[in-house]
DNA sequence: GTCTATAGGCGGATAGAC
DNA sequence: GTCTATCCGCCTATAGAC
């Protein structure tokens, strides 16, 4: 932000930040070692303190990057003019695709979350949150008035998708373990999930 | 196991145990300070050392513990002469109930389990767990066959089961920030669900 | 911008008195 | 068994040369 002015963009801040990201996700904030991140980005040590000031700070910017991706497959609830079907398929397909580019980091949110409750809040306010909320309650409620779903808990609702999204990828080593599932098959597992999820959702829907 | 010749089981070593769970599964094996189990545990920190050797172990010890507890529940799945839709019901009350226990628990079981894969088949054999998922997997085929339910991978059946029963606890400050939920009603919405999630699932399973 | 060297402090582990 | 004092290594952070 502050010196922005170089022509070339430091790929060594983008290199440094994945790295980050990758650690701190596997190993909490306080488990992360400085030179782990540096090792990985290919770069010394010192220079991650010159790229960021220090360790709190780079975690927060790693942290706060997460988040809003994770909550950024929200849009596909309350977006577009498609029908109701359609935006639950294409939230689920959304939400397990993204968790797939990096399942750890919604284990490192919760996480990290758990430890300092309030951090979520301090971050981003509840407000961008509470308008998808919003939008999504009113068009449940919408589709239960027109017959076309019945009436459900939205907020029992949005908890099953994400639970059924989500949990599967982040709980790999467990679900391997105890279905005996080498990683290609794990992975067959997971892709099939796409649109059998969808499906269990919808079905449940059904008046 | 060397010394349990003591007759008044030192209930010092109990309460390190808690706290050191308390701990290690809020800031995971490298975040926790020995300090911060001593202070928990009302105990000094060189004691820490004295009945368990040194932080790995005390570490193992509880990871070992923790992720018995978390199994145990699978035996709801397999035992007693109960109905296959009593079976359901009984293993998603008690599934959720463990998890309440302690919900920071399966986090840090899933994150330990990411950082160091092995650790479960080093830990605990497969043998046990495989013999619970043939049982299980029997069960749903034999249900099928009879034309008590529709056929289904019985992979996804439990991962779906699983998902529903752990997700929701684990990702509490997730779901009362996007939610708005305080801590009583996040704790109805839970408790609503012993009976929500088996219901889903059964309703999924119909012919 | 990059790197080496080092300061400075924290935290796990132990020695040893009681 | 319990506690204080202390050692020592590791890790963050910075100083300073280039």
């Amino acid at each position: 932000m502050v010196d922005n002015i170089d022509i070339q963009p430091t790929d060594a801040k983008e290199r440094i930040k994945a790295a980050a990201a990758r650690i701190f996700s596997l190993r909490g904030l306080e488990g992360a070692r400085m030179q782990d991140i540096a090792d990985e980005a290919q770069i010394n040590k010192a220079m991650l303190h010159y790229y960021f000031r220090n360790k709190q700070q780079l975690f927060e910017l790693i942290f706060e990057e997460k988040v809003k991706r994770i909550f950024s497959a929200l849009e596909a609830l309350s977006g577009s003019t498609a029908s109701f079907e359609d935006r639950i398929r294409s939230f689920v397909d959304t939400q397990i695709s993204i968790v797939l580019e990096f399942p750890a980091m919604p284990l490192f949110v919760m996480l990290e979350a758990r430890k300092n409750p309030g951090l979520l809040e301090e971050k981003f306010g509840k407000l961008p949150v509470a308008a998808i909320r919003t939008k999504f309650s009113n068009m449940v409620r919408a589709e239960a008035e027109a017959g076309n779903i019945k009436v459900v808990a939205f907020d029992q609702l949005f908890v099953n998708i994400m639970s059924l999204c989500v949990f599967p990828i982040i709980a790999e080593p467990m679900i391997r373990h105890v279905l005996d599932k080498d990683e290609a098959s794990f992975r067959d597992l997971i892709e099939a999930r796409k649109k059998l999820v969808a499906d269990l959702i919808i079905h449940d829907l059904k008046p």
